[in-house]
DNA sequence: GCAAAAGTGTTATTCTTACACCCATGA
DNA sequence: TCATGGGTGTAAGAATAACACTTTTGC
């Protein structure tokens, strides 16, 4: 165990979503994991992350950890909890902030899917290290009830989309069917979509209206802790 | 500053809310504060925290924290965010998580008030050390955010208190006035709040029903990060 | 009786939800 | 022309909000 007066290790780790496209029709919720390579929980699946670097930014660091597991960056990046039991790694004392992100499932179609990196339905995961299954349920409450409440669906999808394409990050997330006519009236409402003039071709029935995320604020009441060297990571919405 | 592969300092602070009652009609949302003896920020106002102690969890630590501050026990105690901009503390890198609590307003009435620690009004704050203004200013709006889906309120209360009361701390803190009637209604549909069955006597008019906090669940969809020591350190609500 | 807050009733309005139905396109 | 979603209309029901009114106490 770890000597009394020694100072805990920080690490941030992060639960990357992605929306995946399918054989079956509806796209699935995956994260990557990545699998360890050394004591505690050698060759076990855990979240991609690392030790804070010294004059890092919490959040720069769930980027880089993020950007190295997936070769992307987050289309969404907020802070989700500082896990600090005592007991939750063996050997030494970890305190883990993690982050939770979103990026775009067209971008994320298996890049770096290598022998340590792989992508699981964030519905059917393995028995992880550390507390990690835990750490990602709640990640999962988390997406799902700010879903509801916030303007974030569009972090899984690409710079425009068909409202049944954001109808379909509802259906899936929150895993029930949604009034179609009823979402697209409370969507145009909000202001947080706009028409982009285009629309889709090549569907074997009427062609689409394409949206785009609304940049413009009306910020949903949240609150910015900003400044930040970039945008993306504040803890409310991205550019 | 800070030799670049130093692990960063882990602190664990606490924004302690209380309604403190007051010569006018309304009760004061107020916070407990510090003055700091060394540097850097000496002699500043500064949160009530300190280094997390080797094996001690971070609720722990939050509660160790209030206990020492103002001689109470917290009546909620939830985690906010970790503060961990490389440049929020000169000289030296501390990560910071902090904690938001409440405690009865009629128990915290001047306990422990010496010239080290001071109550000041919540929205009024002198400049405070690091960057503790910004995480009061957060710790408010989280404070409202939640005070308006949960039911957290009677966390500033006593175990009895009229509806009366109650109602009084939702018209504080979110600084708006409040029908009596409706909010009689909602929250006894609600089953939060239960008949003690005794009357508070003693006024001037006619003599209030007394109510109980109803510790049964019904737990408004919280997850809870448990368990815990003990069950007032879980995320969402407390015995 | 009067003041003051407790507690109840009632209605207008807005929001939600369900679902019917027409429209435009590819095959 | 048919199948398939795109897109619009509408009405019932629930939740919200505003406010009038009755009740019970202390003085």
């Amino acid at each position: 165990m770890t000597s009394p007066d020694e100072q805990p290790t920080l690490a941030v780790s992060t639960v990357i979503f992605t929306l995946q496209p399918n054989d079956s029709a509806t796209p699935e919720l995956r994260i990557p994991l990545v699998k360890r390579i050394r004591n505690p929980f050698a060759n076990q699946w855990a979240l991609p992350g690392g030790p804070l670097a010294a004059s890092e930014d919490l959040a720069d660091s769930a980027s880089r950890t993020l950007r190295e597991t997936t070769g992307l960056e987050p289309r969404y990046l907020e802070q989700l909890y500082a896990f600090g039991d005592p007991a939750r790694s063996p050997g030494e004392r970890v305190v883990s902030i993690v982050y939770w992100a979103l990026v775009a499932g067209d971008e994320a179609a298996q890049v770096f899917d290598s022998e340590n990196v792989a992508w699981f339905r964030a519905d059917d995961l393995p028995q992880l290290a550390f507390d990690h299954n835990l750490i990602v349920d709640y990640a999962l409450w988390r997406l799902r009830t700010k879903l509801e409440y916030s303007r974030i669906a569009h972090g899984f999808l690409g710079d425009t989309f068909t409202l049944a394409a954001l109808r379909e990050v509802y259906e899936v997330i929150l895993q029930r069917p949604i009034d179609a006519g009823n979402f697209r009236r409370t969507m145009e409402a909000s202001g947080v979509i706009v028409p982009t003039g285009e629309r889709l071709t090549g569907t074997r029935h009427r062609p689409p209206q394409l949206y785009r995320y609304n940049a413009e604020p009306e910020s949903q009441g949240e609150f910015d802790l900003g400044p930040r060297s970039r945008p993306m990571l504040t803890v409310k919405e991205t550019a």
